[in-house]
DNA sequence: AAACTAAACTAACAAGTGTTAGTTTAATTA
DNA sequence: TAATTAAACTAACACTTGTTAGTTTAGTTT
């Protein structure tokens, strides 16, 4: 049943060239180019540019939002879980950090699933929140605003999609320690 | 010489659209729409779609970078740089939230001028990392990779245009005050 | 009153957009 | 060998794109 490995293709290839130009910069017959073919015949693998859009983001969100499952459902204290959201972000973008590009910047285009997209989104950062509040009644996080702090790590982890690829000879588990360190220590010494 | 109003306006509008859409998907007609006149009434004003990209863009990024040439002939450590840095990130920021989101995500469709504005951000990175390296060197900056600790807090301070117009309460002053504690002293009690 | 000017308008353009319909090709299966 | 199928093709569509040319309007200056 290997029949899906073209229209995957196809899908890495587009989330490719939306990181480079963005969604609506990228026409079909971009896409088509790229692939060595021409626009009308992506049609047989693909339903519509939307359709595309949607397969990249929906996909990478429900992974995050499954992720964090799992971390919610661990005995973990909030320091720890922070760590092992650092790590889950590590390495969902490094295994795709093209589509992480449309995860970010694109999502706004994504019309039929626009409110589904906003639902796993606003859920994984309130729960982000969460385990920010929790740290602070344990005592283990300084009693700062936990908006604030929430925002800037999520920033950062965001912002790995553009950073990784240039730090190819960085390991995952490395990056993931190191920003660990960084983001709960910060860089004083 | 109020001569440039109408045409700050356009600007101004254009920003908000791009911040909202991207820059691609905002069409002349759009914006026309949005200022309440139709698209060839814009050319009047301005010469081209490009250079309202151009404008808005150009003019943060040159901001930024007399912003560091002042901070790097200061007294003062590197702990105290960066600080000025963030400050002067959220300042920026807080006076045009719409410009910044062009400028984090629709500088690759500069065309002419994406080469001096690439030129822009390079050094202003380098002049950033060099400053981490000071305080290394100093003794006041953990001993850590400078590039993740420039990457971690550049990432942060480029997604304030996301977070600030949600929290306009937010005094300057009270925002930067935040971030530097967290982003210098991390979030562990 | 006449001339000027800022800023809108209508009409049109050439090129590019996503997508559909129907056809051809070449490899695989019955 | 015949039938099937995956995946390409050509041609065309209706619509949208940025932009230009030339015109009108209404307020200001001479």
């Amino acid at each position: 049943m290997k029949v899906e490995t073209r229209k995957q293709e196809i899908i890495l290839t587009a989330a490719k060239l939306f990181k480079e130009k963005g969604y609506s910069a990228v026409t079909m017959r971009d896409l088509a180019s790229a692939m060595g073919i021409k626009a009308a015949s992506l049609y047989n693998h693909i339903n519509s540019k939307q359709a595309i859009l949607k397969d990249i983001i929906i996909s990478l969100a429900e992974e995050f939002t499954a992720g964090m499952e799992t971390i919610l459902s661990s005995e973990s204290n909030a320091i720890e879980k922070l760590k092992k959201i650092i790590a889950l972000h590590v390495v969902i973008t490094s295994n795709n950090t093209f589509g992480m590009a449309s995860l970010n910047n694109d999502w706004m285009h994504l019309e039929e699933h626009l409110e589904y997209y906003l639902e796993l989104r606003h859920n994984y950062e309130d729960n982000f929140k969460e385990i920010i509040k929790e740290g602070i009644s344990e005592g283990i996080i300084v009693n700062e605003n936990p908006e604030i702090m929430a925002f800037s790590m999520l920033s950062t982890l965001r912002s790995l999609y553009l950073w990784i690829p240039k730090k190819e000879d960085l390991s995952s588990s490395d990056l993931s320690q190191s920003l660990s360190e960084l983001l709960i220590n910060g860089i004083r010494q």
